[in-house]
DNA sequence: CTCTATCTGTGAAAATTTTCACAGATAGAG
DNA sequence: CTCTATCTGTGAAAATTTTCACAGATAGAG
Protein backbone atom coordinates (compact mmCIF):
# COMPACT_ATOMS: atom_id res chain seq x y z
CA UNK A 1 0.00 0.00 0.00
CA UNK A 2 2.09 2.68 0.92
CA UNK A 3 6.00 1.13 -0.27
CA UNK A 4 7.12 0.68 -3.69
CA UNK A 5 5.54 -2.40 -5.46
CA UNK A 6 8.44 -5.00 -6.94
CA UNK A 7 7.90 -5.04 -11.12
CA UNK A 8 7.68 -8.83 -10.34
CA UNK A 9 4.47 -8.01 -8.19
CA UNK A 10 3.17 -5.92 -11.12
CA UNK A 11 3.62 -8.33 -13.57
CA UNK A 12 2.01 -10.67 -11.46
CA UNK A 13 -0.83 -8.63 -10.53
CA UNK A 14 -1.99 -8.01 -14.16
CA UNK A 15 -1.83 -12.03 -14.67
CA UNK A 16 -4.16 -12.13 -11.87
CA UNK A 17 -6.22 -8.72 -13.03
CA UNK A 18 -6.65 -10.25 -16.69
CA UNK A 19 -7.93 -14.07 -14.89
CA UNK A 20 -9.92 -11.86 -12.36
CA UNK A 21 -11.59 -10.55 -15.53
CA UNK A 22 -12.33 -14.05 -17.07
CA UNK A 23 -13.60 -15.50 -14.22
CA UNK A 24 -15.92 -12.61 -13.56
CA UNK A 25 -17.15 -12.64 -17.01
CA UNK A 26 -18.15 -16.16 -16.79
CA UNK A 27 -19.78 -15.50 -13.56
CA UNK A 28 -17.47 -16.66 -10.74
CA UNK A 29 -17.41 -14.68 -7.50
CA UNK A 30 -14.75 -16.23 -5.26
CA UNK A 31 -11.27 -17.18 -5.48
CA UNK A 32 -9.31 -18.23 -3.48
CA UNK A 33 -5.15 -18.14 -3.78
CA UNK A 34 -5.07 -21.72 -4.81
CA UNK A 35 -7.35 -21.51 -6.86
CA UNK A 36 -5.23 -18.67 -8.71
CA UNK A 37 -2.24 -20.66 -8.38
CA UNK A 38 -3.95 -23.53 -10.39
CA UNK A 39 -5.08 -20.80 -13.18
CA UNK A 40 -1.87 -18.86 -13.85
CA UNK A 41 1.49 -20.59 -12.22
CA UNK A 42 1.66 -18.62 -9.63
CA UNK A 43 2.32 -19.76 -6.38
CA UNK A 44 -0.59 -19.58 -3.95
CA UNK A 45 1.58 -17.58 -1.15
CA UNK A 46 3.34 -16.03 -3.64
CA UNK A 47 -0.45 -14.78 -4.71
CA UNK A 48 -1.44 -13.88 -1.02
CA UNK A 49 2.06 -12.06 -0.67
CA UNK A 50 1.34 -9.70 -3.47
CA UNK A 51 -2.02 -9.16 -3.37
CA UNK A 52 -0.93 -7.86 0.45
CA UNK A 53 1.44 -5.13 -0.67
CA UNK A 54 -0.94 -3.72 -2.19
CA UNK A 55 -3.92 -3.40 0.33
CA UNK A 56 -6.33 -6.21 1.34
CA UNK A 57 -10.08 -7.32 0.59
CA UNK A 58 -12.25 -8.77 2.59
CA UNK A 59 -11.81 -12.68 2.09
CA UNK A 60 -14.02 -15.88 3.85
CA UNK A 61 -12.86 -19.54 3.51
CA UNK A 62 -13.74 -19.99 -0.23
CA UNK A 63 -11.33 -17.22 -1.00
CA UNK A 64 -11.64 -13.44 -2.31
CA UNK A 65 -14.18 -11.83 -3.65
CA UNK A 66 -13.45 -11.47 -6.83
CA UNK A 67 -14.86 -8.22 -7.63
CA UNK A 68 -13.28 -6.85 -4.83
CA UNK A 69 -9.91 -7.61 -5.54
CA UNK A 70 -10.39 -6.75 -9.36
CA UNK A 71 -11.51 -3.13 -8.34
CA UNK A 72 -8.07 -3.23 -5.81
CA UNK A 73 -5.49 -4.21 -8.63
CA UNK A 74 -7.73 -1.78 -10.70
CA UNK A 75 -7.74 1.01 -8.40
CA UNK A 76 -3.76 0.84 -7.39
CA UNK A 77 -2.61 0.54 -10.78
CA UNK A 78 -5.54 3.03 -11.78
CA UNK A 79 -6.89 1.40 -14.65
CA UNK A 80 -9.75 2.78 -14.20
CA UNK A 81 -8.37 6.32 -16.03
CA UNK A 82 -8.99 5.56 -19.77
CA UNK A 83 -5.26 5.76 -21.31
CA UNK A 84 -5.07 6.83 -24.66
CA UNK A 85 -2.91 5.20 -27.14
CA UNK A 86 -1.20 5.85 -30.64
CA UNK A 87 0.47 3.87 -33.04
CA UNK A 88 3.07 4.22 -35.80
CA UNK A 89 3.77 2.35 -38.79
CA UNK A 90 0.65 1.26 -40.52
CA UNK A 91 1.63 -2.09 -41.66
CA UNK A 92 0.82 -3.52 -37.88
CA UNK A 93 -2.24 -1.16 -37.43
CA UNK A 94 -4.08 -3.36 -40.31
CA UNK A 95 -3.34 -6.64 -39.13
CA UNK A 96 -3.64 -6.69 -35.61
CA UNK A 97 -3.92 -3.62 -33.88
CA UNK A 98 -7.48 -1.23 -35.57
CA UNK A 99 -9.23 -5.24 -35.75
CA UNK A 100 -8.64 -5.23 -32.65
CA UNK A 101 -11.34 -4.73 -30.10
CA UNK A 102 -9.78 -6.27 -27.39
CA UNK A 103 -8.09 -3.04 -26.93
CA UNK A 104 -11.24 -1.28 -26.35
CA UNK A 105 -12.85 -3.48 -24.26
CA UNK A 106 -9.82 -3.51 -21.95
CA UNK A 107 -10.51 0.18 -21.76
CA UNK A 108 -7.59 1.55 -24.02
CA UNK A 109 -8.21 3.60 -26.87
CA UNK A 110 -6.15 4.33 -30.04
CA UNK A 111 -6.69 7.59 -30.85
CA UNK A 112 -4.43 8.21 -33.40
CA UNK A 113 -2.21 6.56 -36.23
CA UNK A 114 0.60 7.65 -37.95
CA UNK A 115 2.63 6.98 -41.01
CA UNK A 116 5.14 7.76 -43.27
CA UNK A 117 3.66 6.87 -46.27
CA UNK A 118 0.73 9.40 -47.40
CA UNK A 119 -0.76 7.64 -50.15
CA UNK A 120 -0.95 4.51 -48.33
CA UNK A 121 -2.56 6.35 -45.53
CA UNK A 122 -5.21 7.79 -47.64
CA UNK A 123 -5.83 4.11 -49.21
CA UNK A 124 -6.26 2.50 -45.88
CA UNK A 125 -9.98 2.69 -44.18
CA UNK A 126 -10.22 2.94 -40.83
CA UNK A 127 -12.11 5.10 -38.13
CA UNK A 128 -8.74 6.39 -36.11
CA UNK A 129 -7.70 9.66 -37.30
CA UNK A 130 -4.47 9.29 -39.30
CA UNK A 131 -1.83 12.25 -39.62
CA UNK A 132 1.64 12.15 -40.88
CA UNK A 133 4.94 11.07 -39.11
CA UNK A 134 6.20 14.55 -38.90
CA UNK A 135 3.09 15.84 -36.95
CA UNK A 136 3.69 13.07 -34.24
CA UNK A 137 5.35 15.39 -31.77
CA UNK A 138 2.07 17.83 -31.85
CA UNK A 139 -0.31 15.64 -31.77
CA UNK A 140 1.08 13.14 -28.92
CA UNK A 141 0.87 16.54 -27.06
CA UNK A 142 -2.75 18.14 -28.32
CA UNK A 143 -4.35 14.42 -27.85
CA UNK A 144 -2.47 14.02 -24.49
CA UNK A 145 -1.72 10.25 -25.50
CA UNK A 146 0.38 8.23 -23.12
CA UNK A 147 1.04 5.50 -25.43
CA UNK A 148 2.55 5.19 -28.14
CA UNK A 149 2.79 1.59 -29.87
CA UNK A 150 5.81 1.77 -32.36
CA UNK A 151 5.61 -1.03 -36.33
CA UNK A 152 7.96 0.74 -38.05
CA UNK A 153 10.60 -0.09 -40.06
CA UNK A 154 13.71 -0.76 -38.06
CA UNK A 155 15.89 2.37 -39.32
CA UNK A 156 13.27 4.57 -38.08
CA UNK A 157 12.35 3.03 -34.85
CA UNK A 158 14.64 5.69 -32.84
CA UNK A 159 13.67 8.47 -34.55
CA UNK A 160 10.07 8.17 -33.73
CA UNK A 161 10.38 6.92 -29.99
CA UNK A 162 12.16 10.37 -29.66
CA UNK A 163 9.51 11.98 -31.15
CA UNK A 164 6.71 10.32 -29.21
CA UNK A 165 8.95 11.20 -26.05
CA UNK A 166 9.30 15.06 -27.19
CA UNK A 167 5.32 14.91 -27.64
CA UNK A 168 5.68 13.12 -23.76
CA UNK A 169 4.67 9.83 -24.25
CA UNK A 170 5.12 7.86 -20.47
CA UNK A 171 5.63 4.63 -21.97
CA UNK A 172 6.19 2.52 -25.67
CA UNK A 173 5.65 -0.79 -26.78
CA UNK A 174 8.35 -1.40 -29.45
CA UNK A 175 7.33 -3.92 -31.85
CA UNK A 176 10.13 -2.70 -34.38
CA UNK A 177 13.48 -5.49 -34.12
CA UNK A 178 15.67 -2.76 -32.97
CA UNK A 179 16.27 -2.60 -29.05
CA UNK A 180 15.46 0.75 -27.60
CA UNK A 181 16.15 2.12 -24.08
CA UNK A 182 16.20 5.65 -22.86
CA UNK A 183 17.64 7.05 -19.90
CA UNK A 184 14.92 9.15 -18.24
CA UNK A 185 11.78 7.42 -17.15
CA UNK A 186 10.30 6.57 -20.17
CA UNK A 187 9.05 2.71 -19.82
CA UNK A 188 9.80 0.72 -22.91
CA UNK A 189 8.47 -2.59 -23.38
CA UNK A 190 10.01 -4.36 -26.46
CA UNK A 191 8.18 -7.27 -28.30
CA UNK A 192 9.90 -8.78 -30.90
CA UNK A 193 9.02 -12.36 -31.97
CA UNK A 194 12.62 -13.44 -33.20
CA UNK A 195 13.89 -12.55 -29.59
CA UNK A 196 11.09 -14.56 -28.38
CA UNK A 197 12.00 -17.61 -30.13
CA UNK A 198 15.54 -17.39 -29.50
CA UNK A 199 14.78 -16.94 -25.86
CA UNK A 200 12.65 -19.90 -25.79
CA UNK A 201 15.34 -21.68 -27.38
CA UNK A 202 17.80 -20.46 -24.88
CA UNK A 203 16.11 -21.92 -22.02
CA UNK A 204 15.23 -24.72 -23.14
CA UNK A 205 19.02 -25.33 -23.78
CA UNK A 206 19.87 -23.98 -20.61
CA UNK A 207 17.07 -26.52 -18.89
CA UNK A 208 18.63 -29.25 -21.10
CA UNK A 209 21.73 -28.93 -18.72
CA UNK A 210 20.02 -28.73 -15.68
CA UNK B 1 29.74 -22.47 -16.82
CA UNK B 2 28.58 -25.75 -14.34
CA UNK B 3 25.74 -23.97 -12.24
CA UNK B 4 22.12 -23.24 -13.63
CA UNK B 5 22.13 -19.43 -15.22
CA UNK B 6 19.43 -17.89 -13.60
CA UNK B 7 16.07 -16.69 -15.81
CA UNK B 8 17.43 -13.02 -15.69
CA UNK B 9 21.17 -14.05 -17.07
CA UNK B 10 19.71 -15.69 -19.99
CA UNK B 11 16.99 -12.96 -20.87
CA UNK B 12 19.96 -10.59 -20.60
CA UNK B 13 22.37 -12.25 -22.92
CA UNK B 14 19.84 -12.70 -25.61
CA UNK B 15 19.62 -9.39 -25.88
CA UNK B 16 23.04 -9.05 -26.00
CA UNK B 17 23.20 -11.43 -28.33
CA UNK B 18 20.77 -9.69 -30.85
CA UNK B 19 23.15 -6.19 -30.19
CA UNK B 20 26.57 -7.93 -31.21
CA UNK B 21 24.22 -9.69 -34.44
CA UNK B 22 23.54 -5.71 -35.14
CA UNK B 23 27.09 -4.42 -34.40
CA UNK B 24 29.10 -7.30 -36.29
CA UNK B 25 27.36 -6.79 -38.84
CA UNK B 26 28.30 -3.18 -38.82
CA UNK B 27 31.81 -4.39 -38.89
CA UNK B 28 32.36 -3.59 -35.38
CA UNK B 29 34.88 -5.75 -33.70
CA UNK B 30 35.43 -5.16 -30.21
CA UNK B 31 32.94 -3.70 -27.97
CA UNK B 32 33.42 -3.04 -23.52
CA UNK B 33 31.09 -3.68 -21.47
CA UNK B 34 30.82 -0.51 -20.38
CA UNK B 35 29.67 -0.05 -24.52
CA UNK B 36 26.88 -2.78 -24.12
CA UNK B 37 25.40 -0.77 -21.28
CA UNK B 38 25.28 1.86 -23.15
CA UNK B 39 23.13 0.42 -26.29
CA UNK B 40 20.66 -1.75 -23.95
CA UNK B 41 20.94 -0.24 -20.45
CA UNK B 42 22.20 -3.47 -19.02
CA UNK B 43 24.77 -2.07 -16.39
CA UNK B 44 28.15 -2.76 -17.36
CA UNK B 45 28.78 -5.25 -13.84
CA UNK B 46 25.93 -7.02 -14.81
CA UNK B 47 27.21 -7.83 -18.31
CA UNK B 48 30.58 -8.85 -17.16
CA UNK B 49 28.67 -10.49 -14.22
CA UNK B 50 26.37 -12.52 -16.88
CA UNK B 51 28.86 -13.39 -19.74
CA UNK B 52 31.35 -14.94 -16.37
CA UNK B 53 28.34 -17.18 -15.76
CA UNK B 54 28.40 -19.06 -19.01
CA UNK B 55 32.13 -18.81 -19.18
CA UNK B 56 34.99 -16.61 -20.51
CA UNK B 57 36.25 -14.75 -23.62
CA UNK B 58 39.44 -13.53 -24.47
CA UNK B 59 39.14 -9.26 -24.04
CA UNK B 60 42.00 -6.75 -23.90
CA UNK B 61 41.76 -3.23 -22.91
CA UNK B 62 39.09 -2.33 -25.87
CA UNK B 63 36.52 -5.09 -23.65
CA UNK B 64 35.10 -7.94 -25.64
CA UNK B 65 35.97 -9.62 -29.03
CA UNK B 66 32.20 -9.77 -30.45
CA UNK B 67 32.67 -12.20 -32.74
CA UNK B 68 34.28 -14.48 -29.53
CA UNK B 69 31.06 -13.16 -27.11
CA UNK B 70 28.53 -14.25 -30.01
CA UNK B 71 30.01 -17.84 -29.99
CA UNK B 72 29.77 -17.93 -26.44
CA UNK B 73 26.52 -17.05 -26.27
CA UNK B 74 25.34 -19.18 -29.20
CA UNK B 75 27.42 -22.16 -28.27
CA UNK B 76 25.86 -22.24 -24.60
CA UNK B 77 22.40 -21.45 -25.73
CA UNK B 78 23.06 -23.99 -28.64
CA UNK B 79 21.94 -21.33 -30.87
CA UNK B 80 24.08 -23.63 -33.65
CA UNK B 81 21.39 -26.33 -33.73
CA UNK B 82 18.40 -25.05 -35.85
CA UNK B 83 15.42 -25.17 -34.53
CA UNK B 84 12.14 -25.94 -36.56
CA UNK B 85 8.81 -23.94 -35.29
CA UNK B 86 5.01 -24.62 -36.43
CA UNK B 87 2.24 -21.63 -36.47
CA UNK B 88 -1.04 -22.96 -35.44
CA UNK B 89 -4.09 -20.29 -36.87
CA UNK B 90 -3.61 -18.73 -39.73
CA UNK B 91 -4.69 -15.07 -39.32
CA UNK B 92 -1.58 -14.40 -38.21
CA UNK B 93 0.92 -16.25 -40.52
CA UNK B 94 -0.10 -13.95 -43.32
CA UNK B 95 0.14 -11.28 -41.17
CA UNK B 96 3.33 -11.17 -39.08
CA UNK B 97 4.74 -14.41 -39.15
CA UNK B 98 5.29 -15.94 -43.12
CA UNK B 99 6.22 -12.74 -44.37
CA UNK B 100 8.58 -12.66 -41.80
CA UNK B 101 12.58 -13.16 -42.82
CA UNK B 102 14.16 -12.43 -39.46
CA UNK B 103 12.92 -15.51 -38.32
CA UNK B 104 15.18 -17.32 -41.62
CA UNK B 105 17.64 -15.39 -40.82
CA UNK B 106 18.12 -15.43 -37.06
CA UNK B 107 18.46 -19.68 -37.64
CA UNK B 108 14.78 -20.90 -37.60
CA UNK B 109 12.93 -22.28 -39.82
CA UNK B 110 8.51 -22.73 -39.98
CA UNK B 111 8.27 -25.54 -41.52
CA UNK B 112 4.35 -26.14 -41.06
CA UNK B 113 1.02 -23.99 -40.59
CA UNK B 114 -2.30 -25.65 -39.26
CA UNK B 115 -5.36 -24.38 -39.56
CA UNK B 116 -8.94 -25.84 -38.67
CA UNK B 117 -10.21 -23.69 -41.72
CA UNK B 118 -9.65 -26.40 -44.63
CA UNK B 119 -11.01 -23.68 -47.36
CA UNK B 120 -8.80 -20.75 -46.01
CA UNK B 121 -5.47 -23.24 -46.02
CA UNK B 122 -6.57 -23.86 -49.94
CA UNK B 123 -6.57 -20.00 -50.50
CA UNK B 124 -2.82 -18.96 -48.99
CA UNK B 125 -0.39 -18.80 -51.07
CA UNK B 126 2.86 -20.30 -49.08
CA UNK B 127 5.62 -22.08 -49.60
CA UNK B 128 5.07 -23.58 -45.70
CA UNK B 129 3.32 -26.92 -46.02
CA UNK B 130 -0.42 -26.38 -44.55
CA UNK B 131 -2.29 -29.21 -42.62
CA UNK B 132 -5.26 -28.76 -40.72
CA UNK B 133 -5.28 -28.55 -37.11
CA UNK B 134 -6.10 -32.60 -36.68
CA UNK B 135 -2.73 -33.68 -37.83
CA UNK B 136 -1.04 -31.35 -35.45
CA UNK B 137 0.31 -34.22 -32.80
CA UNK B 138 1.43 -36.27 -35.82
CA UNK B 139 3.46 -33.73 -37.82
CA UNK B 140 5.34 -31.97 -34.70
CA UNK B 141 6.36 -35.83 -34.27
CA UNK B 142 7.16 -36.82 -37.77
CA UNK B 143 8.56 -32.93 -38.74
CA UNK B 144 10.17 -33.14 -35.30
CA UNK B 145 9.10 -29.78 -34.51
CA UNK B 146 10.50 -27.59 -31.44
CA UNK B 147 8.52 -24.48 -31.03
CA UNK B 148 4.44 -24.17 -31.87
CA UNK B 149 3.47 -20.65 -32.30
CA UNK B 150 -0.31 -20.30 -31.13
CA UNK B 151 -2.07 -17.68 -33.10
CA UNK B 152 -5.57 -18.71 -32.76
CA UNK B 153 -9.02 -17.84 -31.12
CA UNK B 154 -8.83 -17.59 -27.72
CA UNK B 155 -11.29 -20.64 -27.25
CA UNK B 156 -9.05 -22.87 -28.97
CA UNK B 157 -5.58 -21.93 -27.56
CA UNK B 158 -5.69 -24.20 -24.87
CA UNK B 159 -6.75 -27.34 -26.68
CA UNK B 160 -4.23 -26.52 -29.19
CA UNK B 161 -1.37 -25.97 -27.27
CA UNK B 162 -2.43 -29.78 -25.10
CA UNK B 163 -1.86 -31.17 -29.02
CA UNK B 164 1.17 -29.66 -29.53
CA UNK B 165 2.68 -30.68 -26.37
CA UNK B 166 1.11 -34.44 -26.85
CA UNK B 167 3.54 -33.80 -30.05
CA UNK B 168 6.53 -33.66 -28.06
CA UNK B 169 6.73 -29.86 -28.10
CA UNK B 170 9.16 -28.14 -26.11
CA UNK B 171 8.47 -24.89 -26.29
CA UNK B 172 5.32 -22.59 -27.34
CA UNK B 173 4.99 -18.98 -27.81
CA UNK B 174 1.17 -17.97 -27.19
CA UNK B 175 -0.41 -14.96 -28.70
CA UNK B 176 -3.94 -15.53 -27.60
CA UNK B 177 -5.02 -13.87 -25.25
CA UNK B 178 -5.75 -16.65 -23.09
CA UNK B 179 -2.80 -17.41 -20.11
CA UNK B 180 -1.37 -20.92 -20.93
CA UNK B 181 0.37 -22.57 -18.24
CA UNK B 182 1.63 -26.50 -17.51
CA UNK B 183 2.64 -28.29 -15.07
CA UNK B 184 5.16 -29.97 -17.26
CA UNK B 185 8.40 -28.54 -18.38
CA UNK B 186 7.01 -27.33 -21.23
CA UNK B 187 7.85 -23.45 -21.44
CA UNK B 188 5.80 -21.58 -22.18
CA UNK B 189 5.86 -17.24 -23.58
CA UNK B 190 2.82 -15.56 -23.20
CA UNK B 191 2.32 -12.21 -26.12
CA UNK B 192 -0.31 -10.63 -25.62
CA UNK B 193 -1.01 -6.64 -26.74
CA UNK B 194 -3.48 -5.86 -24.15
CA UNK B 195 -1.33 -7.59 -21.59
CA UNK B 196 1.54 -5.16 -22.42
CA UNK B 197 -1.00 -2.12 -22.22
CA UNK B 198 -1.84 -2.93 -19.30
CA UNK B 199 1.37 -3.39 -18.03
CA UNK B 200 2.90 -0.57 -19.04
CA UNK B 201 0.02 1.43 -18.21
CA UNK B 202 0.31 -0.65 -14.10
CA UNK B 203 4.37 0.40 -14.20
CA UNK B 204 3.32 4.04 -15.02
CA UNK B 205 0.39 4.30 -12.57
CA UNK B 206 2.91 2.23 -9.90
CA UNK B 207 6.25 4.60 -11.08
CA UNK B 208 3.93 7.79 -10.29
CA UNK B 209 3.49 6.75 -6.95
CA UNK B 210 7.09 6.67 -6.35
C1' DC C 1 -22.91 -20.57 20.78
C1' DT C 2 -19.16 -24.02 19.70
C1' DC C 3 -16.56 -26.65 16.62
C1' DT C 4 -14.36 -27.39 12.31
C1' DA C 5 -12.53 -26.77 7.88
C1' DT C 6 -10.65 -23.59 4.88
C1' DC C 7 -8.78 -19.36 3.86
C1' DT C 8 -5.82 -15.08 4.14
C1' DG C 9 -2.12 -11.96 6.02
C1' DT C 10 2.41 -11.32 7.25
C1' DG C 11 6.79 -11.23 9.89
C1' DA C 12 10.90 -13.83 9.43
C1' DA C 13 13.99 -17.00 7.06
C1' DA C 14 15.83 -18.58 2.88
C1' DA C 15 17.05 -18.07 -1.72
C1' DT C 16 18.23 -15.43 -5.46
C1' DT C 17 19.97 -11.57 -7.91
C1' DT C 18 22.43 -7.37 -8.27
C1' DT C 19 25.95 -4.32 -7.03
C1' DC C 20 30.53 -3.27 -5.39
C1' DA C 21 35.25 -2.86 -5.47
C1' DC C 22 39.49 -4.17 -6.56
C1' DA C 23 43.09 -7.53 -8.25
C1' DG C 24 44.73 -9.04 -12.53
C1' DA C 25 45.14 -8.77 -17.59
C1' DT C 26 46.06 -6.49 -21.86
C1' DA C 27 47.89 -3.39 -25.40
C1' DG C 28 49.96 0.64 -26.79
C1' DA C 29 53.54 4.32 -26.01
C1' DG C 30 58.16 5.35 -25.39
C1' DC D 1 61.35 -3.55 -20.88
C1' DT D 2 58.48 -0.17 -18.09
C1' DC D 3 54.66 2.68 -17.48
C1' DT D 4 49.93 3.83 -18.12
C1' DA D 5 45.21 3.66 -19.29
C1' DT D 6 41.48 0.75 -19.86
C1' DC D 7 39.28 -3.39 -19.48
C1' DT D 8 37.47 -7.88 -17.44
C1' DG D 9 36.56 -11.44 -13.76
C1' DT D 10 34.87 -12.48 -9.47
C1' DG D 11 34.42 -13.19 -4.40
C1' DA D 12 31.81 -10.81 -1.03
C1' DA D 13 28.30 -7.56 0.49
C1' DA D 14 23.93 -5.60 -0.24
C1' DA D 15 19.46 -5.62 -1.95
C1' DT D 16 15.58 -7.83 -3.49
C1' DT D 17 12.35 -11.46 -3.97
C1' DT D 18 10.35 -15.73 -2.74
C1' DT D 19 9.07 -19.13 0.41
C1' DC D 20 7.67 -20.67 4.91
C1' DA D 21 4.80 -21.40 8.65
C1' DC D 22 1.53 -20.22 11.59
C1' DA D 23 -1.74 -16.91 13.96
C1' DG D 24 -6.05 -14.99 12.99
C1' DA D 25 -10.41 -14.66 10.36
C1' DT D 26 -14.52 -16.46 8.33
C1' DA D 27 -18.62 -19.23 7.35
C1' DG D 28 -21.18 -23.20 7.70
C1' DA D 29 -22.84 -27.22 10.53
C1' DG D 30 -25.09 -28.69 14.49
Amino acid sequence: MRARIPEPTIERLCRIFRLLRKISAEGITKISSGAIEKETGIPAHTVRKDISQIGSIKSGKEGYEAEGLLNLIGETFEFNIPRKACIVGLDMMESSILSNTQILNAGYEIVAGFDSNINRMEMMETEIPLFPTYEIENKVKELSIDFGIIAVAPEKAKDTAEKLIKGGIKGIINFSPVILNFKNNIIVRNIYLVGEIRLLSAMIAAADKQ
